[in-house]
RNA sequence: GGGCGAUUAGCUCAGUUGGUUAGAGCGCUCGCCUCACACGCGAGAGGUCACUGGUUCGAGUCCAGUAUCGCCCACCA
């Protein structure tokens, strides 16, 4: 073994993080060797962050204990592929861009050159530009993002190998995404349908069934009576009495017998004066309500089924704005049109208000509306209620309108290895529950856009159901800007010409080829990683990320994209509330990196079990803090004595290392079975008894000399080059600082501990007597209030002979660790433990 | 309404095929500057294991039900 020549006087954990980084980065040690074969490497296919602004306290928390497994699995001898993806692609990055640089995009617009930002943006006045400009913005943001991002990973510990990292907007990731598109098409996997569409007014685009929330609002239930044909009232009631111009029907279930005479009739709506029928259905709910309902085009997803089921005609009203359209729709009456004028271009708030009143003047609204709270769904980025929109969108086939689709996926859940097993069950509930085909078209600027163009026809209308795609070869494209070959640039738009895609793939159909991206798809690498061996993820993506992902990968290559899913869970507020952006953000990752440092961090992220949330937690990174300093104390204490490589003889010191070899087992078990917090757990339990017990125990000896000396010190020795090992995964930092004092080479690049280098066949009861023995010895020193230094006399004792014959075999180290003048042993029973320690202090003291 | 998870000391949590008197850390109290560590060391107090039944020689652990909390899903007029 090498000298200790290194270590310092005053061990410290200030300023480890900076230089080991440095380190670690300058001699690429955690490089992935790009010659390894799919056989001997460990691949992961990380979640990329979202690029926007600051990174949330909950991420790095995930992040770490990724980690962990990662270097676990490097020091195994597996080749780890450990990338690092950057999610700058979507309406976040839009948003930010726009209130940053103070432009909005105008797809309209040609690319200027030399547009630059204004030096003083003014996001009230915003400047358009054109799409290629604003997603130069876009970029020029993220870029800036992403350095900040890496810095914190870097000082975390991620034993990443950044020459592997990739975003989801660079060039690669939309090829990617353009090419699996294009596969997708080809298959059949991808269609393009015109059907109402779930829609964000203030982002004006289409959004998916993944992508929805409910949110509680207050409403009210407003009771109107419809004219029947004898003139009398039927009593419906709604919440959204401003759509009343958009009715095209009332429904009743089929078995209600207050409703049945109106089958088949005939109603006028008040004030618009529409013809309207009575129609049946069974997910009319007689209950609810007066037990009748109007259905409108399109006030939430029922009437959407409703009107297809039941082939009703359409009256849209709401626009794409969220305002009322300027022209009434078909069916109205005379009158009917008048008061449709009122209410046009108004917003469905106001709209509301407007119809609310024309409802009491023509006294068809019945008593004062009720308020109630309901839920209502919403875009989970935006912040008003979505409508329903009839527009053209593109479509993924993803099992919600195919049963064997739906079967085969559900079997590759069940393929896959979930950590925690019961995560598995979200993923089922998800799937099963599916009931339409994936939207994946937005109408937004910043993102991946379809590498398609449609022919113009003689009217200049476009032909969307052949439309022309671009040649993989070329990928990326933007068909806004590039021309569809067999095609010139004057064409584009002229009737008998083309004109380009203009929508933008959803974030998920670039986020759920991660795998691809980042594995270099269509390249050698892909084969050294693909199927990757792990996707770790939080359960709340499990129906968007992890969905989406085995969708592609199972059109693609009918496999799994990953062999294991490692979900991690959420960091609460100390309240148990998921922690929210705004408090995230008040303490910064970065903020706790500086306060506690990182092993502190991470000893608090990996005592996280696995998918399990977890509270926010300060005080647990103390004690992973109070952990390190121990560390080093521990470290500069053996190497202190002198490291020696001669037999372990002594029993004691057998017993340390056979009890040692024993965590080391269970230390691997676990971590192969992704269980980073029992490992950590394992480990830091018995480095704590090794520091009380053991290393107390046998100091004196430790700095004698012989041959029970030496024993001793090549006991400590090889425990402490083990337990560095062992917290190396957990503790990146301070397990590499303590090495370099007296090894070479990095502590990450050495194999794992194996318990049969050590030994097996000491006996570890001799632990269990040292501390049970020196306990007693120091409470009775507490208890009078003596330092533990204070001496003793005569320690007495009593067990079954076994337990004594223990005593006797470590008796000395125990006589010079309390400085016992003499011990007597008496065999017989004891009430408890394994054994009475009866202590006569000297006089005196 | 359906599904999943949780409920153990003031707080955060262990307790893996059921087995003596239920553990740890933090916090609290009392000591100790013990030659690695005062960012330390030692000792102590503190729990009817959410509730009700059941299985068993024996239940924190298994079964059934109840309650509370959290999350996911659902066709919420």
């Amino acid at each position: 073994m090498s000298s200790t020549a290194r270590m310092p006087e005053k061990p410290t954990l200030e300023g480890l993080e900076e230089r080991w980084s440095r380190i670690w980065d300058e001699q690429r040690t955690y490089a992935f060797d790009r010659t390894a074969s799919r056989d001997q490497v460990f691949s992961i296919d990380t979640p990329p962050p979202t690029v926007s602004g600051s990174l949330h306290v909950g991420t790095v928390f995930g992040y770490a204990q990724v980690d962990c497994v990662a270097r676990f699995r490097r020091m195994r001898g597996e080749r780890v592929f450990y990338p690092m993806g950057w999610d700058d692609n979507g309406l976040p990055t839009e948003r930010r861009v726009q209130n940053y640089y103070g432009v909005r995009c105008d797809p309209a617009l040609a690319y200027d050159p030399d547009f630059a930002p204004p030096a003083e943006p003014d996001p009230k006045n915003a400047i358009p530009v054109s799409r290629p400009n604003f997603v130069a913005l876009c970029e020029r943001l993220t870029a800036t993002d992403e350095q900040a991002f890496e810095e914190l990973f870097r000082r975390l510990g991620l034993s990443v190998d950044w020459s592997l990292a990739y975003t989801t907007i660079g060039d690669r990731a939309r090829a990617v995404s353009q090419r699996a598109f294009l596969h997708d098409l080809a298959r059949g996997d991808a269609y393009t349908a015109e059907a109402p569409t779930l829609w964000d007014i203030t982002f004006r685009t289409a959004v998916a069934q993944a992508e929805l929330e409910d949110r509680d609002r207050p409403g009210a239930y407003h009771r109107i009576g419809f004219h029947g044909a004898d003139g009398e009232p039927v009593l419906i009631e709604t919440t959204r009495p401003e759509l009343l111009p958009a009715c095209v029907a009332l429904v009743a279930h089929p078995d209600d017998s207050r409703y049945r005479p109106l089958f088949g009739r005939s109603v006028t709506t008040p004030v618009f004066g529409a013809e309207v029928p009575v129609v049946a259905h069974p997910l009319a709910d007689p209950e609810k309500g007066s037990g009748i309902a109007m259905i409108c085009t399109f006030g939430d997803t029922t009437d959407v089924v409703w009107w297809r089921e039941l082939a009703l005609p359409t009256r849209a009203i709401v626009g794409r704005d969220g305002r009322l359209l300027p022209d009434p729709p078909a069916g109205l009456s005379d009158k009917g049109t008048a008061a449709y004028e009122e209410v046009a271009g108004k917003t469905v708030f106001a709209a509301r208000e407007a119809i609310v009143a024309l409802l009491r003047d023509s006294g068809d609204l019945v008593g004062e509306p009720r308020p109630i709270t309901h839920p209502v769904k919403f875009f989970e980025k935006g912040d008003r209620p979505l409508e329903i929109v009839t527009s053209r969108q593109w479509y993924l086939r993803n099992g919600g309108r195919d049963e064997a689709q739906r079967e085969r996926l559900l079997a590759r859940g069940a393929e896959l290895s979930w950590s925690p097993a019961y995560m598995r069950a979200r993923y089922e509930n998800w799937v099963g529950g599916l009931n339409s085909d994936w939207l994946v078209s937005r109408q937004r600027f910043f993102g991946v856009p379809f590498p398609l163009w449609y022919r113009l026809d003689d009217a200049g209308t476009p032909l969307y159901d052949d439309p022309i795609t671009a040649d993989e070869s070329a990928l990326p494209v933007d068909p806004q800007a590039e021309v569809p070959p067999g095609f010139t640039a004057d064409q584009r738009g002229v009737p008998g010409g083309f004109t380009g895609d203009p929508d933008v793939m959803d974030t998920w159909a670039t986020s759920s080829l991660t795998p691809q991206i980042a594995g270099g798809w269509g390249t050698d690498l892909f084969d050294r990683v693909f199927p990757m061996t792990v996707r770790p993820q939080g359960h709340d993506i499990i129906r968007t990320w992890l969905f989406s992902t085995v969708v592609r990968s199972d059109a693609e290559f009918g496999s799994l994209p990953w062999e294991q899913a490692m979900i991690n869970g959420w960091i609460l507020d100390p309240d148990r509330k998921k922690m929210s952006k705004s408090k995230g953000n008040v303490v910064t990752p970065m903020d706790l990196l500086v306060e506690h440092g990182a092993d502190a961090v991470r000893y608090w992220a990996a005592s996280g079990r696995p998918g399990v949330d977890t509270a926010f937690d300060t005080g647990q990174m103390k004690v992973g803090r109070r952990l390190a300093m121990k560390v080093l104390n521990a470290s500069r204490f053996v190497l202190g004595t002198g490291v020696s490589d001669a037999p372990v003889t002594e029993p004691l010191d057998r017993a340390l290392l056979t009890a040692l070899a024993g965590v080391v087992d269970r230390a691997t078990a676990a971590l192969d079975a992704y269980d980073y917090t029992r490992a950590l757990e394992a480990t830091e339990e018995f480095f704590w008894a090794f520091c009380d017990d053991y290393v107390e125990v046998v100091k004196v000896r430790a700095y004698d000399t012989g041959a029970a000396s030496d024993s001793a010190r090549a006991a400590l020795a090889t425990a402490l080059s083990t337990l560095l090992l062992l917290f190396a995964p957990f503790l990146p930092f301070v397990t590499e600082e303590v090495w370099s004092w007296w090894r070479d080479g990095s502590v990450h690049r050495q194999g794992w501990p194996s318990a049969d280098a050590l030994l097996r066949d000491g006996d570890p009861a001799l632990l269990a007597t040292i501390a049970a023995v020196a306990s007693s010895v120091r409470k009775a020193k507490s208890e009078a209030q003596l330092s533990q230094r204070a001496a003793v006399d005569l320690l007495t004792i009593t067990a079954d002979a076994g337990e004594l014959d223990r005593v006797r075999v470590v008796a000395a180290d125990l006589a010079a660790a309390g400085t016992i003048a003499e011990i007597a042993y008496v065999e017989g029973p004891v009430e408890s433990g394994r054994l009475t320690a009866a202590v006569t202090l000297a006089a005196g003291q």
